[in-house]
RNA sequence: CGCGGGGUAGAGCAGUCUGGUAGCUCGUCGGGCUCAUAACCCGGAGGUCGUAGGUUCAAAUCCUCCCCCCGCAA
């Protein structure tokens, strides 16, 4: 199959990697422009742009696909099928009506729930116990495409956002080399989406790891793991942010953010809205982060509260 | 040239401004004590102070280059 791909970061990596393993004619991989990002501004690559370069796959970045020029150079490599995963812009109706057999795009949730750019970490966030992967027909809205196939899997209790991403990785990219079968096959089902049955998430932001220690010690942990290692959640003590990495649940109760134990061997518990927070692993402004018992080792954290 | 913090013993840090032969907590090893404890006491091992130069009688400490890590920002 003649297929055009569009993706750029590492989730959407595995998917390419089994398409060009497939044996899939892959004419071009879209991704993302180089972005100036992290330190020093350098301009960086994407990791889907990567692959392309060591498998020998012309690269098209466009700043916007629906300009004149991106459709024009999609419509050039006549693909049978678009392929999109964790592509990051959204495809025009002159886009989507390029190839004959449609587009389909891997999204990392169990449609119609968990629309939008970030339902992995959403899912953790929400303290889910089973999430999965869908492939669908793209259409003009966001995720809102007739759904072909998914697979279901477990969120475990200790699975971070980084653990599940790539478990969801993988998944996807099975199950879009066995779609493609079903396609070409024409024994592939075409179901529409329930809208009431719907929810969108928002893309992740610096804010939503803001920990709110009013909450309660389970949804803070969920935080936490949901957004290790993207961006961690972290909270304040005056002008000093510390990461939170890793924490547990204990029994108890005290004022949510005050600091109930520092002590290498009690370790670090904070109080939150129901329950203590045991922090196990943490990260001070300008240190990696680190264990608990380590950080406080050579750190003396203020009794002062988090905020 | 986007802004900023940091690299000192296995781990985490102090010492750097005000140069003078390396210190703290923990771990580790050996010994002691106790009915008992991640307990306590005594003792030991373990460091090219990120790399390379420079200044100096003397550099972890001052100056310059480079490497690596981290926060902001995008």
């Amino acid at each position: 199959m003649r297929i055009v791909f569009m993706g750029t970061p590492y989730f959407a990596v595995t998917s390419l990697e089994k398409l060009i393993e497939a044996g899939h004619d892959i004419s071009a991989v879209v991704t993302q422009p180089d972005r100036k990002c992290g330190r020093g501004q350098k301009p960086k690559q994407p990791p889907v742009k990567l692959t392309a370069l060591e498998n020998d796959i012309p690269i098209l970045q466009f700043d916007r696909i629906k300009s004149d020029e991106g459709v024009e150079a999609v419509k050039e490599r006549s693909p049978d099928m678009i392929v999109t995963a964790a592509f990051g812009q959204i495809l025009s109706k002159q886009i989507l009506d390029i190839p004959k057999l449609g587009c389909i795009n891997v999204h990392a949730s169990l449609l119609p729930e968990y629309r939008g750019a970030a339902p992995i970490q959403w899912a953790i966030i929400n303290g889910e116990e089973k999430t999965g992967v869908t492939i669908m027909y793209m259409d003009e809205g966001l995720d809102t495409g007739d759904i072909i196939s998914f697979a279901k899997t477990d969120i475990t209790d200790d699975m971070t956002g980084g653990a599940l991403y790539e478990k969801l990785a993988f998944l996807g990219a099975d199950l879009l080399i066995e779609t493609i079968k079903d396609i070409e096959n024409g024994t592939a089902k075409r179901i529409k989406q329930d809208d009431n049955e719907s929810s969108y998430y928002p893309p992740l932001s610096r804010q939503l790891g803001l920990i709110d220690w009013s909450k309660s010690a389970e949804d803070i942990r969920n935080l936490i793991r949901a957004l290790d290692p993207v961006m961690g959640a972290y909270s304040y003590q005056g002008e000093d942010m510390y990461k939170m990495w890793k924490a547990s649940v204990l029994n108890g109760s005290a004022t949510p953010g005050r600091v109930v134990e520092a002590d290498q061997k009690k370790g670090l518990i904070v109080g939150t809205g129901s329950g203590l927070l045991k922090i196990e692993e943490i990260q001070a402004p300008c240190c990696r982060r680190m264990s608990a018992p380590d950080f406080l080792r050579g750190n003396k954290l203020s009794s002062e509260s988090f905020a």
